[in-house]
DNA sequence: GAGATTGTATGAATACTATCATACAATCTC
DNA sequence: GAGATTGTATGATAGTATTCATACAATCTC
Protein backbone atom coordinates (compact mmCIF):
# COMPACT_ATOMS: atom_id res chain seq x y z
CA UNK A 1 0.00 0.00 0.00
CA UNK A 2 3.30 2.35 0.68
CA UNK A 3 4.10 1.80 -2.65
CA UNK A 4 1.06 3.16 -4.52
CA UNK A 5 0.91 6.29 -2.22
CA UNK A 6 1.69 9.61 -4.15
CA UNK A 7 1.93 12.98 -3.21
CA UNK A 8 0.99 16.05 -5.24
CA UNK A 9 2.36 19.77 -5.09
CA UNK A 10 -1.06 20.89 -6.64
CA UNK A 11 -3.08 22.90 -4.45
CA UNK A 12 -4.96 20.00 -2.56
CA UNK A 13 -4.14 19.46 1.30
CA UNK A 14 -2.05 16.34 1.93
CA UNK A 15 -4.35 14.98 3.93
CA UNK A 16 -7.03 15.23 1.51
CA UNK A 17 -4.44 13.76 -0.86
CA UNK A 18 -3.97 10.42 1.73
CA UNK A 19 -7.74 10.14 2.64
CA UNK A 20 -8.67 9.81 -0.90
CA UNK A 21 -5.94 7.96 -2.39
CA UNK A 22 -6.35 5.37 0.41
CA UNK A 23 -10.21 5.89 -0.44
CA UNK A 24 -9.51 4.44 -4.14
CA UNK A 25 -6.95 1.57 -3.01
CA UNK A 26 -9.86 -0.09 -0.48
CA UNK A 27 -12.91 0.72 -3.72
CA UNK A 28 -10.40 -0.62 -5.87
CA UNK A 29 -10.31 -3.91 -3.57
CA UNK A 30 -6.39 -3.58 -3.76
CA UNK A 31 -7.26 -3.27 0.64
CA UNK A 32 -9.65 -5.77 1.92
CA UNK A 33 -12.14 -5.86 4.93
CA UNK A 34 -10.30 -6.62 7.97
CA UNK A 35 -6.81 -5.76 6.33
CA UNK A 36 -4.39 -4.11 8.63
CA UNK A 37 -3.28 -0.68 6.94
CA UNK A 38 0.06 0.51 7.12
CA UNK A 39 0.87 2.49 10.63
CA UNK A 40 0.13 5.93 10.28
CA UNK A 41 4.08 5.98 11.50
CA UNK A 42 5.01 4.29 8.57
CA UNK A 43 3.02 6.91 6.32
CA UNK A 44 4.50 9.46 7.96
CA UNK A 45 7.68 8.26 7.35
CA UNK A 46 7.54 6.66 3.77
CA UNK A 47 6.07 10.16 2.59
CA UNK A 48 8.09 12.33 4.46
CA UNK A 49 5.33 14.26 5.97
CA UNK A 50 3.96 14.87 9.79
CA UNK A 51 2.06 11.75 11.95
CA UNK A 52 0.10 14.45 12.78
CA UNK A 53 -1.28 14.93 8.85
CA UNK A 54 -1.18 11.06 8.37
CA UNK A 55 -3.99 10.71 11.83
CA UNK A 56 -6.15 13.47 10.38
CA UNK A 57 -6.30 11.69 7.03
CA UNK A 58 -6.87 8.71 8.68
CA UNK A 59 -9.12 9.75 10.93
CA UNK A 60 -11.49 11.33 8.04
CA UNK A 61 -11.66 7.90 6.99
CA UNK A 62 -13.06 6.24 10.25
CA UNK A 63 -15.39 8.95 10.01
CA UNK A 64 -16.46 7.94 6.90
CA UNK A 65 -17.01 3.83 8.16
CA UNK A 66 -13.97 3.12 5.76
CA UNK A 67 -12.10 1.88 8.33
CA UNK A 68 -11.35 1.59 12.45
CA UNK A 69 -8.65 2.61 14.79
CA UNK A 70 -7.40 0.39 17.23
CA UNK A 71 -4.79 1.82 20.17
CA UNK A 72 -1.98 -0.28 20.33
CA UNK A 73 -2.97 -2.92 17.51
CA UNK A 74 -3.25 -0.85 14.39
CA UNK A 75 -5.81 0.47 11.34
CA UNK A 76 -8.23 -1.72 9.55
CA UNK A 77 -10.07 -2.01 6.71
CA UNK A 78 -13.97 -1.85 7.75
CA UNK A 79 -15.33 -5.22 7.20
CA UNK A 80 -18.82 -4.39 4.83
CA UNK A 81 -22.06 -4.38 7.22
CA UNK A 82 -24.95 -6.36 6.71
CA UNK A 83 -27.04 -5.20 4.10
CA UNK A 84 -29.17 -2.39 5.41
CA UNK A 85 -33.07 -2.52 5.34
CA UNK A 86 -34.22 0.38 3.35
CA UNK A 87 -31.55 -0.89 1.10
CA UNK A 88 -33.25 1.04 -2.29
CA UNK A 89 -33.88 4.24 -0.69
CA UNK A 90 -30.10 4.04 0.40
CA UNK A 91 -28.76 3.59 -2.80
CA UNK A 92 -30.42 6.69 -3.99
CA UNK A 93 -29.72 8.57 -1.88
CA UNK A 94 -25.61 7.77 -2.23
CA UNK A 95 -26.00 7.75 -5.80
CA UNK A 96 -27.58 11.41 -5.70
CA UNK A 97 -24.91 12.34 -3.07
CA UNK A 98 -21.97 10.49 -5.45
CA UNK A 99 -23.32 12.14 -8.95
CA UNK A 100 -22.71 15.85 -7.00
CA UNK A 101 -19.13 14.80 -6.16
CA UNK A 102 -18.64 13.85 -9.77
CA UNK A 103 -19.95 17.59 -11.23
CA UNK A 104 -18.10 18.88 -8.58
CA UNK A 105 -15.22 17.75 -10.34
CA UNK A 106 -16.55 18.11 -13.75
CA UNK A 107 -17.24 14.36 -14.48
CA UNK A 108 -20.61 13.31 -15.20
CA UNK A 109 -22.46 11.31 -13.44
CA UNK A 110 -22.70 8.76 -16.90
CA UNK A 111 -19.14 8.79 -16.96
CA UNK A 112 -18.56 7.91 -13.23
CA UNK A 113 -20.86 4.73 -13.71
CA UNK A 114 -19.37 3.53 -16.25
CA UNK A 115 -15.65 3.59 -15.14
CA UNK A 116 -17.32 1.86 -11.79
CA UNK A 117 -18.58 -1.02 -13.95
CA UNK A 118 -15.37 -1.43 -15.16
CA UNK A 119 -14.00 -1.06 -11.33
CA UNK A 120 -16.61 -3.98 -10.21
CA UNK A 121 -16.60 -6.21 -13.29
CA UNK A 122 -12.73 -7.80 -13.02
CA UNK A 123 -13.53 -9.48 -9.42
CA UNK A 124 -17.15 -8.22 -8.20
CA UNK B 1 -20.79 27.58 -17.78
CA UNK B 2 -21.77 29.10 -14.43
CA UNK B 3 -25.17 26.61 -13.84
CA UNK B 4 -22.27 23.83 -13.95
CA UNK B 5 -19.64 25.31 -11.37
CA UNK B 6 -20.28 23.93 -7.97
CA UNK B 7 -18.36 23.97 -4.89
CA UNK B 8 -17.97 21.45 -1.93
CA UNK B 9 -17.03 21.43 1.45
CA UNK B 10 -14.27 18.58 1.28
CA UNK B 11 -11.22 20.26 2.23
CA UNK B 12 -9.95 21.41 -1.43
CA UNK B 13 -9.15 24.85 -1.65
CA UNK B 14 -12.12 26.85 -3.31
CA UNK B 15 -9.75 28.08 -5.94
CA UNK B 16 -8.70 24.83 -6.59
CA UNK B 17 -11.99 23.40 -7.30
CA UNK B 18 -12.64 26.55 -9.72
CA UNK B 19 -9.25 25.76 -11.20
CA UNK B 20 -10.33 21.79 -12.16
CA UNK B 21 -14.19 22.38 -12.86
CA UNK B 22 -13.17 24.67 -15.31
CA UNK B 23 -10.60 22.54 -16.95
CA UNK B 24 -12.73 20.05 -17.09
CA UNK B 25 -15.67 21.82 -18.86
CA UNK B 26 -12.63 22.88 -20.96
CA UNK B 27 -11.54 18.96 -21.70
CA UNK B 28 -14.82 17.96 -22.40
CA UNK B 29 -15.51 20.52 -25.26
CA UNK B 30 -18.16 22.00 -23.40
CA UNK B 31 -16.04 25.74 -23.47
CA UNK B 32 -14.51 25.84 -26.69
CA UNK B 33 -11.14 27.71 -28.22
CA UNK B 34 -11.44 30.83 -28.31
CA UNK B 35 -14.86 31.47 -26.42
CA UNK B 36 -15.31 34.02 -23.91
CA UNK B 37 -15.46 32.55 -20.24
CA UNK B 38 -18.00 34.00 -17.69
CA UNK B 39 -15.82 37.28 -16.05
CA UNK B 40 -14.50 36.73 -12.79
CA UNK B 41 -17.17 39.14 -11.24
CA UNK B 42 -19.72 36.58 -12.77
CA UNK B 43 -18.25 33.82 -10.91
CA UNK B 44 -17.38 35.66 -7.74
CA UNK B 45 -21.17 36.84 -7.38
CA UNK B 46 -22.58 33.65 -8.77
CA UNK B 47 -20.86 31.38 -6.29
CA UNK B 48 -20.60 33.95 -3.48
CA UNK B 49 -17.16 33.83 -3.38
CA UNK B 50 -14.32 36.80 -3.36
CA UNK B 51 -13.18 38.23 -6.19
CA UNK B 52 -9.77 37.18 -5.54
CA UNK B 53 -10.36 33.53 -4.93
CA UNK B 54 -11.15 33.61 -8.51
CA UNK B 55 -8.73 35.73 -9.55
CA UNK B 56 -6.39 32.75 -8.41
CA UNK B 57 -8.06 29.95 -10.03
CA UNK B 58 -7.96 31.92 -13.65
CA UNK B 59 -4.65 32.80 -13.14
CA UNK B 60 -3.67 28.89 -12.54
CA UNK B 61 -5.45 28.23 -15.12
CA UNK B 62 -3.44 30.73 -17.83
CA UNK B 63 -0.52 29.74 -16.23
CA UNK B 64 -1.38 26.26 -17.47
CA UNK B 65 -2.04 28.05 -20.87
CA UNK B 66 -5.64 26.59 -20.56
CA UNK B 67 -7.17 30.57 -21.23
CA UNK B 68 -5.52 33.89 -21.71
CA UNK B 69 -6.76 36.74 -20.00
CA UNK B 70 -7.19 40.40 -21.46
CA UNK B 71 -7.81 43.71 -19.10
CA UNK B 72 -10.63 45.18 -20.65
CA UNK B 73 -12.20 42.37 -22.72
CA UNK B 74 -12.01 39.32 -20.30
CA UNK B 75 -10.73 35.19 -20.40
CA UNK B 76 -11.02 33.47 -23.54
CA UNK B 77 -10.28 29.89 -23.82
CA UNK B 78 -6.92 29.11 -25.16
CA UNK B 79 -6.21 28.41 -28.94
CA UNK B 80 -4.07 25.68 -28.83
CA UNK B 81 -4.83 23.80 -25.37
CA UNK B 82 -1.77 23.35 -24.24
CA UNK B 83 -1.69 20.16 -21.95
CA UNK B 84 -5.21 18.67 -21.96
CA UNK B 85 -5.48 17.12 -18.66
CA UNK B 86 -5.32 13.33 -18.28
CA UNK B 87 -9.19 12.87 -17.67
CA UNK B 88 -9.40 9.41 -17.76
CA UNK B 89 -7.62 8.66 -14.43
CA UNK B 90 -9.32 11.36 -12.37
CA UNK B 91 -12.19 9.67 -13.31
CA UNK B 92 -10.83 6.25 -12.38
CA UNK B 93 -9.68 7.79 -9.20
CA UNK B 94 -12.75 8.56 -8.06
CA UNK B 95 -14.26 5.81 -8.95
CA UNK B 96 -12.27 3.39 -7.05
CA UNK B 97 -13.29 6.46 -4.01
CA UNK B 98 -16.46 5.94 -4.73
CA UNK B 99 -16.77 2.10 -4.25
CA UNK B 100 -15.03 2.13 -1.41
CA UNK B 101 -18.21 4.49 0.04
CA UNK B 102 -20.73 2.44 -1.14
CA UNK B 103 -19.09 -1.14 0.13
CA UNK B 104 -19.06 0.55 3.60
CA UNK B 105 -22.52 0.66 3.56
CA UNK B 106 -23.04 -2.77 2.24
CA UNK B 107 -23.05 -1.72 -1.61
CA UNK B 108 -21.85 -3.05 -4.43
CA UNK B 109 -20.11 -0.30 -6.57
CA UNK B 110 -22.44 -2.66 -9.49
CA UNK B 111 -25.42 -1.53 -7.32
CA UNK B 112 -24.19 2.04 -7.41
CA UNK B 113 -23.47 2.04 -10.98
CA UNK B 114 -26.89 1.24 -12.16
CA UNK B 115 -27.95 3.99 -9.51
CA UNK B 116 -26.11 6.13 -11.30
CA UNK B 117 -27.23 5.55 -14.78
CA UNK B 118 -30.71 6.08 -13.50
CA UNK B 119 -30.14 9.81 -12.31
CA UNK B 120 -28.32 10.46 -15.33
CA UNK B 121 -30.72 8.85 -17.61
CA UNK B 122 -33.75 11.46 -17.40
CA UNK B 123 -31.46 14.59 -18.47
CA UNK B 124 -27.94 13.51 -19.54
C1' DG C 1 5.70 -7.32 34.50
C1' DA C 2 9.13 -4.76 31.00
C1' DG C 3 9.67 -2.96 26.73
C1' DA C 4 8.27 -2.10 22.12
C1' DT C 5 4.62 -0.83 19.03
C1' DT C 6 0.65 1.91 17.72
C1' DG C 7 -2.99 5.09 18.13
C1' DT C 8 -4.29 9.61 20.62
C1' DA C 9 -3.51 14.19 22.14
C1' DT C 10 -1.66 19.04 22.88
C1' DG C 11 0.73 23.47 22.28
C1' DA C 12 3.57 26.47 19.51
C1' DA C 13 5.29 28.22 15.09
C1' DT C 14 4.87 29.01 10.14
C1' DA C 15 2.68 29.13 5.80
C1' DC C 16 -1.43 29.06 3.02
C1' DT C 17 -6.49 30.16 2.03
C1' DA C 18 -10.19 33.27 1.83
C1' DT C 19 -12.50 37.40 2.73
C1' DC C 20 -13.12 42.45 2.86
C1' DA C 21 -12.24 46.84 1.19
C1' DT C 22 -10.31 49.55 -2.12
C1' DA C 23 -7.94 51.21 -6.01
C1' DC C 24 -5.65 51.23 -10.57
C1' DA C 25 -5.23 49.98 -15.72
C1' DA C 26 -6.73 48.52 -20.20
C1' DT C 27 -10.63 48.04 -23.26
C1' DC C 28 -15.09 48.88 -25.08
C1' DT C 29 -19.42 51.62 -25.98
C1' DC C 30 -21.71 55.85 -26.84
C1' DG D 1 -13.62 62.08 -24.45
C1' DA D 2 -16.92 60.07 -20.54
C1' DG D 3 -18.49 56.21 -18.40
C1' DA D 4 -18.98 51.38 -17.88
C1' DT D 5 -16.80 46.95 -17.94
C1' DT D 6 -13.07 43.80 -16.89
C1' DG D 7 -8.67 42.34 -15.43
C1' DT D 8 -4.87 43.57 -11.94
C1' DA D 9 -3.13 44.76 -7.49
C1' DT D 10 -2.52 45.63 -2.32
C1' DG D 11 -3.01 45.60 2.71
C1' DA D 12 -5.42 43.92 6.70
C1' DT D 13 -7.66 40.12 9.02
C1' DA D 14 -9.45 35.52 10.35
C1' DG D 15 -9.30 30.83 9.74
C1' DT D 16 -7.05 26.48 8.22
C1' DA D 17 -3.04 23.33 7.12
C1' DT D 18 1.31 21.58 8.28
C1' DT D 19 5.17 20.84 10.87
C1' DC D 20 7.79 20.16 15.18
C1' DA D 21 8.26 18.46 19.66
C1' DT D 22 6.51 15.87 23.12
C1' DA D 23 3.72 13.01 25.89
C1' DC D 24 0.12 9.68 27.16
C1' DA D 25 -2.78 5.27 26.54
C1' DA D 26 -3.87 0.72 24.87
C1' DT D 27 -2.05 -3.47 23.00
C1' DC D 28 1.24 -6.95 21.95
C1' DT D 29 5.59 -9.71 22.63
C1' DC D 30 8.86 -11.89 25.55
Amino acid sequence: MLGSLILQDNGVPIYVQLRDQIAAAIGRGELKPGERLATMREVAVALAVDLNTVQRAYQALADEGLLTMVQGRGSFVAETPARPRNRENEIHILAAKVAAQARAQGITPDELADALKRVAGPDA
